[in-house]
RNA sequence: CGGGGCGUGGCGCAGCCCGGUAUAGCGCGCUUGGUUUGGGACCAAGAGGUCGUGGGUUCAAAUCCCACCGCCCCGACCA
C-alpha cells in the first residue's frame, strides 16, 4: 500500500475522550474511530488487524475439528424465553422495537441448541464443535475504555456438543488448547484464571486474563504455585475466627452514633476479628441477611452463585428498615422482626464472643454465640479475597491483578439442549439431552489488550503475526531524488513478491513526520532509504520496539528484511507467562 | 440507573461566571506560493464555524433559564 494513498488518519494530540492507553493508540494511529458510545468503525489499517486475528482464530479452531459457521445476530425472541434468558439478560439484550419478538443475539447458544434440535439425532453424530466469528450485540450500561467494552463486538464463540460428560471435557480441553495457541501467536502475555459461570449456568469455567491497568477484572493470583482466580470465586487462606472457650451471656448496649464497624473498633474497644458486619440483600425479591467478619468485604458474585440466584442487590435504607427496623449500622442476626435466610460467611463458622448489631439503631449485642444464639442457614465463602492473604493452595501471599478477559470457556451442561429439546438417542437408546459447552474470544479485546502490553511513548510495537503490515518502507526525500524513488519502488516490488506486506510511504513530507507516523504505527520493521544511504550503496532498517539499526546493502535488502521478520516472530516474549 | 463533567471550524482548546468589542479567537491540521530537508520546518497569503438541538428571558444570547439529545468519567461492596 501506498501512503499517500492510503486513508490512515493519524493524531498528534491526544483523543480526549480516551482513557485507556490502547485506546488512544488506536485512535491516534488511525485503525479505529467512534460512531457512536461503545460503538466503532475499524478502518483499513485496524481491520487488517482483525482479520489477522481472525486467520490465527479460524486456523487454531480449524485445528480442533472445529467448523465453521455463520449464524444470524437477528433472532426470534422465542428461543429466549424457551431458555428463560430474555429475563435473566434484562437490559442487556437489543430489543428490535418495530418488529416485535426480534432481539439482537450477545451469544449464541439459543441458536446452536435450536439447530442442535433439528439434525442431531444420534450419538454417532456426536461430538460435534461448531463456531463462528460474528458481531455481538450488549446493551453494555457503560460502554468503556474504546473497544474493551462495546455495544457491538466481534467474538468468536463455539459450542461443543457432546453425548456426555466426559465428551465435554474433552471438547473443553481442546478449546483451552487452542486459546492458548491462539493468544500466543497473538504475542500476549496471559494467564488462566478459574471463573465464576454467572448467567450462562453450567458447572465449570476458566478465563484467559492479559494483566492490565485498563482491565475491568480483577484476579487473584500466587506467584509461588501458579493458583489464580477470578476474584469472583478466589480464595485465601485467611485464618478462621477461633470459637472462644466460653461463651458470656448475650448482652444488648447501647451505641449511640456507631455506623460502621471501625466505629465499632475505635469507640468500643472491640477486636476487629470479634465484629460480625451485617448486611441485607434482596434475591429474587427476598430479603437474606448476610453475615462477614469484621471490615471484610462481601463479593456479590460469591453472594449470587451461593444463593443461586437470579437478580441481587443491596436492600434499600427504605427496605432494611422494613425488614430489620434498624438502619445501616445497627443490624444484625439477633432478634430480626422479619424472618429472613442468613448467610454467614465460613470464616465465622461456629464463632462466640461477637459484637453485631441488635436491629434496633444505636444499640448491640456483645457475647453472639453463632451456635446458640441465632440459626444461620449457611456458612459459605462470600468475602472478597486481599492482596497479601495466603494462597489457599501453598500459603504464599496473593496478589490481585486487573486483567482484561480475552477468552472465556464454560463447561454448560444441559440447560440450553434440555430447555430447547436438542435431544439424542444413545448406545441403549435412551433419548438424552446434547452436553454442550461454550467459548468465547473477544476479537477487539485481543488487539486491545495487545496494545496495552507492546506500546511504548512513540506508539504500538506490532509483532509481525498481527501487524497491519510487516514493514514500514520510508522514502526520505523522495520528492527531490530520483534514487530514492527509484530504489523505494523497487524494493516496495520485490518485497511484495517475497511475499513481505509493505506499507510505502511515499508522501512527500519530511523525514520527521515519516518518523514519527511510522513509530506510532508500529510496524515491526522500517525500512529507510534516503539519498545519504544510497551514496554508500546501502538502505537502513530499523526494528520498530527494539530500536536496533541495521545497515545493509541495497542488494540484501530483501533477504534481511525476511530474516529479520523471522526472527521478530519468534522473540521469547511472544511466549505466555504461564 | 445514581452522581459529576463536557458539547464552540477536521483535532485540541479559550471566550460563558459578570449578556453588548460592529468581522467568535488561539494552537495543530488543511489549501496556494516561496524557502528548507534524517526525528512532527519557516515565511506569506487563504479556506473553513447553524457556538449540540428546541424553546424561553431580553432592545440584544456562545454567554442567563427550561427541556431534550449526545459524549466522557466515577459509582451501583464495606450496614
Amino acid at each position: 500500500m501506498r501512503y499517500s494513498r492510503a486513508f490512515i488518519p493519524t493524531l498528534r494530540q491526544l483523543p480526549a475522550d480516551a482513557q485507556a492507553v490502547s485506546h488512544q493508540l488506536m485512535l491516534r494511529a488511525g485503525l479505529i474511530r467512534q460512531l457512536a458510545a461503545g460503538v466503532y468503525s475499524f478502518l483499513p489499517l485496524g481491520w487488517r488487524v482483525m482479520q489477522k486475528v481472525m486467520r490465527i482464530i479460524r486456523e487454531e479452531m480449524d485445528r480442533i475439528g472445529a467448523q465453521e459457521f455463520h449464524f444470524p445476530a437477528l433472532n426470534p425472541a422465542e428461543i429466549w424465553q424457551q431458555t428463560g434468558r430474555i429475563q435473566t439478560m434484562g437490559d442487556v439484550l437489543f430489543h428490535i422495537k418495530n418488529r416485535e419478538g426480534l432481539v439482537l443475539a450477545p451469544t449464541h447458544e439459543e441458536v446452536v441448541a435450536f439447530h442442535a434440535r433439528q439434525h442431531i439425532r444420534s450419538y454417532r453424530e456426536l461430538p460435534q464443535i461448531w463456531y463462528q466469528i460474528q458481531p455481538k450485540f450488549r446493551n453494555e450500561p457503560r460502554p468503556r475504555f474504546g473497544v474493551l467494552r462495546g455495544r457491538q463486538f466481534t467474538m468468536k464463540d463455539s459450542y461443543s456438543l457432546d453425548a456426555d460428560w466426559e465428551g465435554l471435557d474433552r471438547s473443553y480441553e481442546l478449546h483451552a488448547q487452542a486459546y492458548r495457541r491462539i493468544f500466543t501467536r497473538c504475542g500476549l502475555r496471559f494467564f488462566v484464571v478459574g471463573a465464576s459461570s454467572g448467567a450462562m449456568g453450567g458447572s465449570a469455567s476458566q478465563e484467559f486474563m492479559v494483566e492490565s491497568p485498563a482491565g475491568e477484572d480483577t484476579c487473584a493470583r500466587c506467584s509461588r504455585c501458579g493458583y489464580a482466580a477470578n476474584v469472583e470465586i478466589a480464595r485465601s487462606a485467611v485464618e478462621p475466627t477461633a470459637r472462644l472457650p466460653e461463651s458470656a451471656p448475650l448482652e444488648r448496649f447501647a451505641t449511640p452514633g456507631v455506623r460502621t464497624i471501625d466505629d465499632l473498633i475505635t469507640q468500643h474497644g472491640i477486636p476487629e476479628e470479634r465484629c460480625a458486619k451485617a448486611l441485607v440483600y434482596i434475591a429474587d425479591g427476598e430479603p437474606v441477611l448476610v453475615l462477614l467478619r469484621g471490615n471484610d468485604e462481601l463479593n456479590e458474585a460469591k453472594l449470587q452463585a451461593v444463593l443461586g440466584a437470579a437478580a441481587l442487590r443491596p436492600a434499600t435504607p427504605e427496605e432494611l428498615r422494613q425488614y430489620t427496623g434498624a438502619s445501616a449500622g445497627s443490624i444484625g442476626p439477633i432478634g430480626l422482626p422479619t424472618p429472613m435466610r442468613i448467610i454467614a460467611d465460613e470464616r465465622l463458622r461456629d464463632a462466640n464472643e461477637l459484637v453485631s448489631g441488635a436491629n434496633a439503631d444505636g444499640y448491640h449485642y456483645r457475647h453472639i454465640d453463632l451456635r446458640r444464639d441465632c440459626r444461620i442457614d449457611l456458612y459459605a465463602d462470600v468475602r472478597t479475597v486481599q492482596p497479601g492473604e495466603p494462597c489457599p493452595e501453598c500459603g504464599a501471599a496473593l496478589e490481585v491483578v486487573r486483567a482484561i478477559e480475552v477468552g472465556h470457556i464454560f463447561k454448560l451442561g444441559t440447560k440450553y439442549s434440555e430447555a430447547l429439546g436438542a435431544r439424542f438417542l444413545d448406545e441403549r437408546g435412551h433419548e438424552r439431552p446434547i452436553v454442550m459447552g461454550s467459548y468465547g474470544i473477544g476479537v477487539e479485546r485481543i488487539i486491545a489488550a495487545f496494545i496495552e502490553q507492546n506500546h511504548d511513548e512513540h506508539g504500538i510495537c506490532w509483532i509481525p503475526a498481527i501487524a497491519p503490515y510487516h514493514v514500514h518502507l520510508l522514502a526520505l526525500g523522495i520528492e527531490r531524488s530520483d534514487a530514492v524513488r527509484q530504489h523505494s519502488d523497487e524494493l516496495y516490488s520485490s518485497l511484495w513478491a517475497a511475499g513481505v506486506e509493505v506499507l510505502y510511504d511515499d508522501r512527500e513530507e519530511s523525514a520527521g513526520v515519516k518518523f514519527n507516523d511510522a513509530d506510532l504505527l508500529g510496524l515491526p520493521l522500517q525500512l529507510i532509504v534516503s539519498a545519504r544511504g544510497l551514496e554508500a550503496g546501502t538502505v537502513e532498517l530499523k526494528e520498530r520496539r527494539s530500536g536496533r539499526r541495521h545497515h545493509v546493502a541495497l542488494a540484501e535488502a530483501v533477504d534481511k528484511v525476511a530474516e529479520l521478520l523471522r526472527a521478530l516472530q519468534e522473540e521469547p516474549w511472544t511466549q505466555p507467562a504461564h
